[in-house]
DNA sequence: TTGTACGCGTTATCAC
DNA sequence: GTGATAACGCGTACAA
């Protein structure tokens, strides 16, 4: 079935041991029998067991995520695009990417433990920090590495190597934007409670505000889930209770289309009658109608600087910067603009 | 470091073997010593290491899948969705994913072998089907488990387990509702030639022309590459040459998003002046401006049939259907529009 | 320069 | 019921 060194050691003569040092590049085999050796191997065609190699190095080259499963489909657009940057960054420096898709909660311990704990890699990613993290508190109890997309929440240390976008600034440079067009009544929609981002862009929210002397009103924030349809609900929520709002920013694209569709099933204009921005300029952001103005994510960068940095902790190289805070882009397009109608408060 | 078998054999005073088998749930053992047994592994932490199993077993329950370098980015919308449904349709049966980016040639068959030959899958999931594909040969060669996305080109057999969307009726059915909106002059963008879906693409264009009683013209027919800049490329060529075309059918959605910026770059209003569909139905053809009609792939669907086809394959059960094709849908949204003006041919 | 012996951690076979 | 032994395929002290 599969060749092994014992089958070019029986076709050569020589030991399996010698075979593997031939194949291995050792430079105390002698250059012929290395060549002898190459030839047979390659006839054969002869490819190392990889399984065996990672038991008996301890090592696996492979980098291991876990993705939310998609029932319970938080931000599948993001997770793809991450998903995607990881593997490309991964392959590039000589990992594989093992990825398994789990339910938040005991499924997704679960498959930490068995990946983790069962050897299959030497290093895992992380995505979407949530407060008081399970993941990262298992992870550095068994001192395993692995590096983060997202920092803690503020009020927790971030004692791990992450990368993250300031998104505290870029939803404060999102506000500034609306003011600057005289929004003065803006709503906000959060990500969920429990997600470590949420009081970042909470807090850039509010310093947008007090930016322009503008009230911060906690019936103007609500709490959605980082799906479209969470958006469409709370922008009707919104609109609904506070009809003089003109701007709304929504804390990711997903949230901020839903909430365009309800803006427009209103029969509100967007960027004209009513403002919204988004997070993370997903791809459809940009096909939006009309394209929304969003935080731009740097994906690719993320991933390939996660890999990197995953890869210096692995190889206990420490040298490397792990704790990156990369600033963040407010990309202007048509879903934002000057507001219309007379003062009012 | 790790705990093993052995630790729980020395602390618990069993044999090695008799705590393997304690633990795997074998009824030749003492319930009481079973119940030990498993106290010990547990307040131990113990995980099985996966390797070691999986070397001895000869078996990963693990899927491979390697993907386009993103460098040559081809259509990676499409991989990220296709990643995703097939994670999650994997870990549903029990199954972790193998991801490893590469680029097209020498480096992914090099990827196939190593991957393949060293064992760390139990089978593989191909993607985007090229004429005469290496791969398949590869993985046919080796009688290993594969599934593939996408069937041969029309004149090659297709003697794999495949599952393909009937992208021939759904390309005629775009070309028939553009017919039946009164066009006559119909550009067609297709993949490059070397895929194999291209010419049931072609096929599909040709009978839509015909069920009209349209002439077919080779000046209307153009080579792309599967992205946005090629979309826009082409439809800027088509127009130049034909300003009096009125459709044109881009065989994916990110050439057709390439297509709707050249139209509007020259002011054209997609969905009036010119109509445009696409296929594949990503994001962001939804939330496109006009929002883009095209033909749906059932990306979820087709992830878990994948995995399910399989599995069936890996586990010899060939009991299950293994060639599969889905009927497609044309979604109409506005971005195909009645022909204006007069006649003209 | 080459070979012998052993271990990575697991499970299957076969005795007792 | 339980345990010794071997094997999955590889790499590496150590000896020759």
């Amino acid at each position: 079935m599969q060749i092994t060194l014992k089958d070019i050691a029986r076709e050569s003569g020589y030991s399996v041991t010698t075979v593997s040092r031939a194949l291995a590049g050792y430079d105390d085999v002698n250059e012929n029998t290395r060549r002898h050796i190459a030839t047979i191997a390659e006839t054969l065609g002869y490819q190392p067991n990889l399984l065996a190699r990672q038991l008996r190095n301890q090592r696996t080259q492979t980098i291991g995520l876990i993705t939310p499963a998609p029932d319970d489909d938080v931000g599948s657009e993001f997770f793809s695009q991450l998903l995607l940057s990881l593997s490309s960054a991964a392959s590039r420096v000589g990992y594989d990417l093992l990825v398994s898709a789990q339910s938040a909660g005991e499924p997704e311990m679960a498959a930490y433990r068995r990946i983790v704990g069962g050897n299959r890699v030497d290093g895992m990613i992380l995505a979407r920090t949530r407060k008081h993290d399970e993941r990262i508190a298992f992870l550095k109890s068994l001192n395993h590495p692995f590096a983060v997309n997202g920092r803690a929440a503020p009020d927790e240390v971030s004692d791990f190597a992450y990368i993250d976008v300031d998104s505290q600034a870029g939803i404060r440079a999102a506000v500034e934007h609306l003011t600057g067009l005289g929004h003065r009544q803006i709503g906000l929609i959060l990500p969920p409670p429990e997600m470590a981002f949420t009081e970042f862009r909470h807090n850039g929210y509010c310093e947008g505000l007090a930016a322009a002397d503008l009230p911060y009103r906690d019936e103007f924030v609500r709490y959605g889930d980082l799906m479209q349809s969470g958006g469409y609900m709370h922008a009707n929520a919104l609109l609904d209770q506070h009809p003089q709002m003109t701007a709304i920013v929504a804390c990711n694209d997903l949230m901020a289309l839903g909430a365009m569709s309800a803006a427009q099933a209103r029969g509100l204009r967007v960027g004209y009658d009513l403002s919204i921005t988004g997070f993370d300029d997903i791809p459809a952001a940009e096909y939006a109608h009309p394209p929304l103005t969003t935080i731009h994510q740097p994906m690719h960068e993320i991933g390939k600087l996660l890999v990197k940095i995953l890869d210096s902790l692995i190889r206990g190289e420490s040298t490397e910067q792990t704790q990156i805070l990369l600033s963040s882009t407010l990309v202007i397009r048509a879903s934002t603009g000057r507001r219309k109608g007379g003062a009012d408060d």
